[in-house]
DNA sequence: TATGAATGAGGGTTCATTCAT
DNA sequence: GATGAATGAACCCTCATTCAT
């Protein structure tokens, strides 16, 4: 009689929502982004959607959440690649345009935030901190095989490394008439004279 | 009755303004930072901040004008220094710690409204021009004087580097224990060897 | 399929909502104690919960009888007992401490709302009623043993000692220190010397 | 030029909002009255009104405390009487009629609300206290007249008073009927030989 | 029976802005 | 120049209730 629980459609709704809570926040800020234009953006009543979340907060968390450890997953089943910097710069690579990086803006917004909001500014530690390890395991295999030069502190340069391909959807803002390819060369010539042993 | 000559300290009293919005702005963000808050840090009556500024935006972006022209007037002056890099990262070599650097995320702020805000693009385009102009012509200069790589296209190459620069605020939210010297060397050495001239 | 002889447990989960919803309302009001809290303290859903009842309405008027008339039950089966200030004060002497007077605070809600709601102060007037009329009896009798003064007019002298009793919570409210038993006491003298026969 | 601070304008306009509230919760009890009912009722706008008071429940406490004292203040400059039953059921003998009463209904939002929030149970103690002090002395002057009862414990004593008081306006709302010339005699003989020396 | 998905009006509150003085 | 009174739309969120299953 009583209707079983289905926490599947419980889970696509939640995501449904965060999809749509993605798009507000791209367009309006994270600030900007009212709810009831989520909820007009996800087809939702307001009542409805706090069913699935208990606030603004939540949804912006889990929304920062599951979009840096998307944005970073690019990096995994790339650890056998024989070239360092292609493997730490696979997510600018897996990048086929400008609007790629577009969508990558919200990082901006989650940097912005952290930095008064200490839950958003965790989120993001503890997401850099996956990347970062592995980044950092890449690095020292390079150097074991004499790729990468061996004085570099393998933890800092990986933090760095990060920061330098997060920072990279900055380029359009700043310099409008840029090319994505030029830039993602340019980017990766200088992580590998970087790197590269020095004789 | 008629008053002429006090446009000095109207100019006076907008830069106060200017400076309670920066403060406002760094605590809250720029959407989170109200008329009202700024009235308060100002010690102004709304009424009477409507005198010296249309509204928000227009504080917004005599802010942000402001803001990035200061944060990139460290590299003035710095022209006949010999040390191409060092000239280079002089923003960086200014600050004295990440106390200073989280001033600087007011940056975030501003990158993550140029994504939506035209106006604010255009204001963080023609500020970011006139550095990389500069920065181009240093380039230029030492390849003539066989200190930079004369591959590189010195366009590009100074777009990217003011990129580098403003990513370094980023570090301490992504690694929170990282060492502020340690991380402004480690960029120092990345720049260095990106544009040493090849043998 | 046709199962009829189930109005058993149909009455059971009603009495389980009115159980829940007074505690409800205890805690945060008539107004306050929202449809979700009492589902919640009920262990139900709020689909339902309405099939038990047709709106909050109705839970707050039978919750009201059955509270009102639980209050003054403690009157009935007393009405051979000799003494009868004992009898009028039974509702106060059955307590055993400001707990139990804690309790009743749900009149207040109910006199409150009844000054507004004129179904509940139909439901107030209808249960007073009962315990009016038998207090107005048990006066009249000891009127008639000479144990009352036979000048008070026994009806309106009841319903002043209803209000009396009732107000008794009220006590710890407005003199917080106070102790149960002496006041207790004190008020059982009061109505104890405004009967006595005058001589 | 600038316009000078009129508090009494303000101070006038806060009690306008505090009479407009006080109407609204007598008609729709303090949780069911909105703020933009009371705004409403006060002629103004919902902005405007949270210039006046940081909140719904900062108007409701400044409400209360204003109630409270006006309803007690009575008792004040009666204290020459010679009958002191008369002077501590000043209150009831100022009234009218039911429908003065009516207009203290309030006090059971504040009995009910007290049971719950803490800082409203601090307002009426602390109003209480006062009158509590007021009645006391009476009833020890009366002592040391003979025409109180000297075995009785004035404080006690007196803050039953108080309750009986404060539950007349109960009487209607158990009792359509009751008429208010009758009970309040009744109250009266009940005090007066609660209080009067035994021989 | 029983569930929880779904609604949309309304809750208290804050906002950028304008106005009379 | 300067004040703070005044607005009303919009903010996030909760409500009592209904519906499909």
């Amino acid at each position: 009689m009583a209707r079983k629980l289905v926490p599947e459609q419980h889970e696509e709704k939640r995501q449904l929502i965060l999809e749509a809570a993605h798009r507000c926040f791209l367009r309006h800020g994270l600030q900007g982004a009212s709810i009831s234009m989520i909820c007009k953006e996800a087809a939702m009543s307001p009542g409805h959607l706090y069913h699935y979340f208990p606030g603004k907060e939540a949804i912006i968390e889990q929304m920062a959440d599951e979009y840096l450890s998307a944005l970073h997953k690019h990096f995994e089943g790339q650890r056998e690649t024989r070239d360092v910097a292609t493997v730490l710069l696979s997510e600018i690579w897996s990048m086929n345009s400008w609007d790629d990086a577009a969508h990558c803006r919200i990082l901006f917004e989650l940097l912005a935030e952290a930095g008064r909001n200490e839950r958003i500014r965790n989120i993001l530690a503890r997401n850099s901190d996956g990347v970062r390890r592995l980044l950092s395991d890449t690095l020292t295999a390079g150097q074991a095989r004499g790729e990468v030069d061996a004085s570099l502190n393998t933890e800092h340069t990986a933090a760095m490394l990060i920061a330098i391909v997060d920072a990279a959807p900055m380029l359009p803002l700043m310099l409008p008439g840029i090319d994505f390819d030029e830039s993602r060369k340019l980017i990766t010539t200088m992580v590998r004279r970087f790197l590269e042993p020095r004789q």
